[in-house]
RNA sequence: GGCCAGGUAGCUCAGCGGUAGAGCAGAGGACUGAAAAUCCUUGUGUCGGCGGUUCAAUCCCGUCCCUGGCCA
């Protein structure tokens, strides 16, 4: 089949790539090339990429990457704004349809599970982040402690306090501003539901790229050698003043970085084992997350020099035999 | 060479006459508007070697080895 047949059954499917995997294990580059080949724009499914500034420490694709392929939420908010799951929910529908409607091939690319599982399958509508009723109940957490808002939280709903560790102070403190901003109209029910791609009627392939771990931890070190090699310090120098939105300060490395620039107290390569160790949590995170959460993504073992182009020759096999198949 | 302090889980260290425990790392898991976040589960190791005292020694005594500090 030719690519060009491709890409035309491709689109009369209404198909959107998916292309996940943990932090580093080269998901970047694979989309890139396969971008070019079957006319796609790339839509970023990452929670820190989005903030301009943060361009080395975020692993985000290089200028010329950027200039090569047509990226999306990429570097599109500043590092003082908070983001959100939501926020990207409905930012990357009206994307994917843009490029759809351009005749070109979306593909998603990102590791931030929670992201791409609401990109899949929607997300219940229960009302935004509320300020207020989000402070009182964080004090609350510090003075009347998290045991006592888990209870609180039986009475109100207990199917959902059920769902939580009585320990997890942050989800208890979501669930209660949910429930109190109902209850004080400040939000309506929450029964309705933002549709995913797959009820949106879009036909998602999710393609998983999964290396051994032993080996991706290796890969992550040298990069978070490479990356101060580049200059990482540098950026996180500019950054210095603008204060990090809530969300933006979470970024592995930044609030480090800067911690090391104000005050010394450590050297640098205590600080560098420090972002190498929270990396590796990430990719032991991330890698849990999409084993047990998504039974669709079609899986891609990665091993060894040319694993690039070795996966995109398996997209490719695929993407083929479903759309002769027909999925 | 002398004196002192140490040698206990992969690492940093608690402990103490009845054969051990924390933090970190590692591993597994959860996850519904902060997700690169948040939370949960998981610790048998010749307690430096060898001798001795004791019913019993990681713990007391002797000795040897190793590490750090001070004095020569």
């Amino acid at each position: 089949m030719q690519t060009k047949q491709l890409t035309k059954a491709l689109m009369q499917k209404n198909a959107v790539i998916l292309i996940v995997g943990p932090t580093g294990s080269g998901k970047s580059d694979v989309a890139l090339r396969l971008a070019r080949k079957i006319n796609g724009e790339i839509v970023s499914c990452d929670s820190m990429q989005i903030y301009h500034g943060m361009n080395i420490g975020t692993a985000k694709p290089t200028a010329k990457e950027l200039r090569l392929v047509k990226h999306h939420l990429v570097s599109i908010f500043s590092p003082r704004t908070e983001y959100s799951v939501y926020r990207h929910l409905t930012l990357a529908l009206k994307v994917i349809k843009q490029i759809i409607r351009k005749k070109c091939i979306p593909i998603v690319v990102g590791g931030s599970g929670l992201y791409l599982k609401s990109l899949l399958d929607g997300l219940r509508k229960q009302g935004g982040k509320q300020k207020e009723i989000r402070g009182l109940l964080e004090q609350a957490v510090k003075s009347e402690g998290v045991g006592v808002l888990h209870n609180r939280l039986v009475l109100l709903n207990p199917k959902r306090a059920a769902q939580i560790h009585p320990h997890d102070a942050r989800r208890i403190v979501r669930a209660l501003e949910i429930e109190e901003s109902v209850a004080n109209g400040k939000c309506e029910a929450k029964d309705g539901f933002e549709a995913g791609l797959y009820a949106l009627g879009y036909n998602p392939q999710t393609f998983g790229l999964m290396w051994e771990r032993s080996v991706l931890y290796e890969r992550i070190e040298k990069r978070v050698d490479q990356m101060l090699e580049d200059g990482w310090l540098d950026e996180v120098k500019q950054l210095k003043d603008s204060k990090l939105s809530r969300t933006a300060s979470q970024a592995i490395g930044y609030c480090e970085l800067l911690e090391y620039l104000r005050e010394k107290k450590t050297s640098l390569e205590t600080v560098a084992a420090e972002i190498k160790k929270r990396t590796r949590h990430l990719v032991k995170k991330q890698m849990t997350w999409f084993r047990n959460q998504d039974a669709r993504i079609q899986w891609i073992e990665v091993s060894g020099k040319n694993f690039v182009s070795d996966c995109l020759n398996q997209i490719m096999c695929q993407l083929v035999s479903s759309s002769v198949v027909g999925v």
